[in-house]
DNA sequence: TCAGAGGGCATGCCCAAGAG
DNA sequence: CTCTTGGGCATGCCCTCTGA
């Protein structure tokens, strides 16, 4: 080895030592879970529109979605003092296999022209439809900035609020199939990151790419919802804590777990009440917006259990996308 | 138009009709029919083994096998004086649209890599497994030479008889399956040409390459069959001629036309007798050979209505096999 | 009249059971 | 114990029907 090589080396050692905290997180292989680890309360709302092409399971926490059609995502950050730009950057990977790149097929790659600046973005199957996107990464990365994906800018400026919290509505979507990629199942990854690359919010979203999304996501919460019968039938032929183990069922489903979460919830105030229509109206009262958004939370995973136990009501279905209104409005909430 | 252009123009006008017997046939687009112009009494029989990997359908002439396996062909035919090479030019079409290009999927091709001098037959759906196979075509040719097709020379010196039968066992498969190409139906088209291209005899046999041909075959049967005993019951509901019907919807299945086949059979002698072990036995004895084959022909068609009736009696279906082996054993007699 | 939805089919693929 | 076979599922796609 040269001597110049020998002094790069040394050089490029304790840059990496410097940055290793950030190389630990993306450069590792993804993990599927959810967390707020840099405390901006990431967090994000699918907006799924009367119209639109695509449908969201809450009880799976899974898209259902044509291929070359977009959704919506609305996401929700709380800006911290010194303000600076953050990026989401998304990507999609194997739910059982998070190590294994993702590629597009040849059948769909060879419909899709490749021209003098769309060789990056062409291998991506998963497509921002947002300006400015970075599509980054190659096909042998499998730590999460070596891997395909989208890094898509946030506008701090044209949409934080007074209060410091930001929210802006971005679009995707995906141009090949789960069927195209061995029917593996997949899941949607959004890392809210800082300019450096250092990892401070994930959210997952499991996600399937077919051609008939109603259908797919029926079978799939009927299937759900009979496996939950099920233990819940052993669990009480054995012994009592039936709850208890449902509890548990419900939980592993969702592994959110906001390290920036206050769960003081001493001093609310709840109230039911009746209206003079002879609606039922419920009042909670909380000192901490968090503590409001956890209590949205609960009421959302019981109308997903709702939905389960009931898949052909649409009015069920209804309550719960009311819900997830309900939770945006209240991330908005100064 | 300039000079020299008019002058090629007028010599190729030239050589055009000179070659337009040939032309006509080679450069049309196929047909899906049997025939034997050139008198040489071509034909073929599947050789389908007991362990072999593929089924052939008799009621429905149809090959029903699996991707990257190989099957056999016994081909027939009869040398004409003055003796000169032959070649068999196989090709791939749709069978409900010959002019369009049979092409291998992007999938498979792109697992299939492209060496020094595999080219031609990388893009080739069908592959033969004979030496000296050639590739011949383009991807946007229509017409019969102008296709994708492979060419296997036929050697004469090595299998003709004393009486001038040739008979030579030719083995093919494919490299993509019917679901690859938008689940066409597809047939493969057997030209028994001269060295010059004259295309001297044709046989046609429909294909499907799919991964559970036998599930498939016995859908085929039973459709046809529904399909048969409907029209039967439509025939019987509205005048008396229910046999013709039924003839005539077998007819239509086989579209042979053997132009060299002699049709006269008045001085056939019929016979059945008893064997000592109380089997029957069925004697024919005719003055030529092609009305014993058309004799077997007729066996084997209505050992195929048999098989349809009764799709899960596998005797019958080894009644037919024997009967198909008896028409190779009748067609290499001198 | 046309587009979206629902039902049904076609077909690759996985898994359990049986045979050599 | 491994390979084959049958059954069943997953999923793209087509056809028909109904509502705007």
């Amino acid at each position: 080895m040269k001597l110049y090589q020998l002094y790069e080396r040394k050089q490029s050692v304790l840059r990496e030592m410097m940055l290793q905290d950030i190389q630990i997180q993306s450069n590792t292989l993804p993990k599927l879970e959810n967390h707020n680890i840099g405390g901006y309360s990431f967090s994000m709302v699918l907006d799924e529109k009367p119209k639109s092409q695509w449908m969201y399971s809450v009880p799976l926490n899974k898209i259902y979605i044509r291929m070359n059609k977009a959704f919506n995502v609305d996401v929700h950050f709380k800006s911290k003092m010194p303000i600076q730009p953050l990026n989401l950057r998304v990507f999609l990977c194997f739910t059982n296999d998070v190590s294994a790149p993702v590629f597009r097929c040849q059948n769909h790659l060879s419909v899709d022209p490749l021209t003098a600046n769309n060789a990056k973005m062409r291998e991506s199957l998963l497509r921002s439809e947002n300006p400015n996107s970075v599509y980054c990464g190659t096909a042998q990365g499998k730590g999460i900035s070596e891997r395909f994906s989208v890094v898509v800018p946030l506008n701090m400026n044209r949409s934080v609020t007074r209060t410091g919290l930001t929210r802006q509505t971005l679009a995707f979507k995906f141009v090949c199939q789960n069927s195209c990629i061995g029917r593996k199942e997949t899941s949607l990854v959004f890392c809210l990151e800082k300019a450096c690359g250092e990892i401070v919010g994930q959210h997952v979203i499991h996600v399937k790419i077919c051609t008939c999304p109603k259908r797919d996501r029926i079978q799939d919460e009927r299937q759900l919802d009979s496996k939950k019968r099920k233990s819940v039938a052993e669990a009480t032929d054995e012994d009592e804590p039936a709850k208890v183990r449902r509890c548990t069922a419900i939980k592993t489903e969702d592994t959110e777990s906001n390290d920036s979460r206050d769960s003081d919830n001493s001093a609310a105030e709840w109230n039911v009440s009746r209206t003079q229509d002879g609606d039922y109206r419920l009042t909670i009262t909380c000192p901490k917006k968090e503590c409001l958004l956890q209590s949205i939370e609960g009421m959302i995973k019981e109308a997903a259990a709702e939905v389960l136990r009931n898949p052909n009501q649409e009015n069920l279905r209804r309550h719960a996308n009311k819900l997830l209104s309900l939770k945006k409005s209240a991330h908005e909430l100064p």
